[in-house]
Order: structure tokens, then C-alpha cells, then sequence
RNA sequence: UGACAUAUAGUUU
């Protein structure tokens, strides 16, 4: 199911746990699960929801209801579901299920996709009032969920907050604040977060470095955004197509049509086809 | 003994 899955064959997967169904096979919910990513990943909530239905007739013991439930919501919030997803979460605890970590960062995403960034809030405070402890994926998806409604202060706060926690950032949530300096000033700080980086032995991916180069750009700090680069390259990161377009991006901003050529140039030497 | 599943980050405003 997942190899269709990869292979765009949703439905065709979706077929398979069928078969399962009907030849009397029980209810593994690592083959829902895998179903409900399926649709996820195209888009399909309404099959989503039917899959988790066929998955709740089973009758199934309770951390696969969870795990289904999860998955279910993840699906939804990946469509902008907003009522769905409500719903899920509403029917799980109606059902008597307690919503864990994998349930409250997938509707801190359901909700920073949907611009509702109090709303990933107020889910903090719901998981901290029913005990769940936030672990760094929660925090990461809420710092995220927070720099896309542009509240810069809020997601520090959470950062502090974090490692008050005892709860270490890693590369995801540096990138992700990373990606939230976008006032030209911002590149003082983003420099400052590398440098932490490098002092506490995380090293930038290219995902964070792509997210810094745009900082550089944003700022007009065109020969710094060149300078990181190619120490990066240097230093043996592995560059994909995105580095290059951010840095391009960055370069053009002073017009120089030359360096945008060789750079183009030096990632096709490297075999990275535009995008 | 082993394999498999659900949540988070980057460019193109």
C-alpha cells in the first residue's frame, strides 16, 4: 500500500486494503495508516475519512483508533479542513481517546495553515491543561504555525520557553525561525542563530541555509549571502536546487546578470536541472 | 528474531 502510495497509485492502494478487508484480514493500523497518508498526500480527505470509518467498524484496540484518528487529522489539516478536523477531535475525545503530541502538532499545523495562528495557542494551552507535555515537534510546528501570522514575539517566546523546558532546539526549529527574519535588519540576528548553531554542534542543512540566504537577500546583504555559500560549499553541505534558486534570488537583487549566469551554470555542472 | 505506519522547517512576494 505505501509502494502505490509512492507511486501516485492512490487509489489502486486504497483497493488493496479493500482486498485485505475482504478476505477477513484484521485490522493492522499500520495498513490504515499508511492508506490515510496515501490520500493525504493527494489531497483525498473525503477518502481520508472513509478509510478511518472502515477503520473504527473494526473495532479496533485503542492506540490504533489513535494512530487512525492522527492520521485522519493530519489529512484533513493538510486540505484546509478546518471543520473536519474540528470534528476528529471532537469525536476522539467523545470516543474517550486523550489527543497526544502527534495529535496537537497535527492541529497546530491544521491551524498555521489556515492563517489561525491563536488557535495553535490555545492548543498549547488545552495540551498543557491536560497534561500532554509539548515535545520539540509540537514546539517547532507552533513556532512555525506563529511566524506564518507574523508573530515574531510570541514564537521567541515559545523558543525560550522550549528550552526552559529542558527541550533543546534542532535544526528544524532553527530553520524555521531562520525563515521568520524578514525585516532587513533581521541578518544580524540570523547570523547570531548560526553562530549558536555551530556553538552547540548543529549543523546547518540545506534547508537552512536556503532560508538564510533569503534573509541576506531580503536585507540587500548580497556579498554576504555569496560568502555563505561558498563557505557552506566548502565545508561539503549538500546543495540542491533550492540553495541555488535562494542565492540567485539574493544575487539578482543588485542586478548582476553575470554571477546569476555562472551560478546557474556551476548547478547545472553539478548535475541539478532547473526547477 | 525481523520488516512496515500517523505530526514540524527552506527558494519562486
Amino acid at each position: 500500500i505505501k509502494a502505490l502510495a509512492k507511486g501516485g497509485q492512490w487509489k489502486r492502494a486504497l483497493q488493496k486494503l479493500d482486498e485485505m478487508r475482504g478476505r477477513g484480514l484484521s485490522a493492522d493500523p499500520v495498513v490504515y495508516t499508511a492508506a490515510i497518508g496515501a490520500c493525504e498526500k493527494y489531497g483525498q480527505w473525503e477518502k481520508a475519512l472513509e478509510t478511518l470509518s472502515k477503520l473504527v467498524a473494526e473495532k479496533p484496540p485503542v492506540y490504533s483508533l489513535m494512530w487512525g484518528y492522527n492520521a485522519a487529522i493530519s489529512a484533513l489539516g493538510k486540505a484546509k479542513q478546518m471543520e473536519g478536523v474540528k470534528d476528529l477531535l471532537a469525536t476522539m475525545r467523545a470516543s474517550g481517546l486523550k489527543p497526544d503530541e502527534y495529535t496537537y502538532a497535527a492541529m497546530m499545523r491544521a491551524t498555521g495553515l489556515n492563517g489561525v495562528w491563536e488557535e495553535s495557542l490555545s492548543m498549547l494551552s488545552e495540551m498543557e491543561s491536560e497534561g500532554v507535555r509539548p515535545n520539540l515537534v509540537v514546539y517547532n510546528t507552533l513556532i512555525a504555525s506563529l511566524l506564518k501570522g507574523d508573530q515574531n514575539d510570541k514564537a521567541n517566546d515559545i523558543l525560550k520557553r522550549m528550552r526552559d523546558g529542558g527541550i533543546p532546539p534542532d535544526v528544524r526549529t532553527y530553520t524555521t525561525i531562520l525563515s521568520g527574519c524578514k525585516r532587513a535588519v533581521d541578518w544580524k540576528r540570523a547570523e547570531s542563530l548560526l553562530a549558536e548553531m555551530d556553538s552547540v554542534g548543529i549543523k546547518p542543512n540545506s534547508r537552512t541555509l536556503t532560508a538564510v540566504l533569503k534573509v541576506y537577500g531580503d536585507a540587500g546583504e548580497v556579498d554576504r549571502a555569496v560568502a555563505l555559500f561558498e563557505e557552506c560549499d566548502e565545508a561539503g553541505l549538500h546543495m540542491d536546487v533550492f540553495c541555488f534558486n535562494a542565492l540567485m534570488g539574493a544575487v539578482l537583487k543588485k542586478d548582476h546578470g553575470d554571477k546569476v549566469l555562472e551560478l546557474y551554470g556551476m548547478m547545472e555542472e553539478r548535475g541539478m536541472g532547473p526547477d
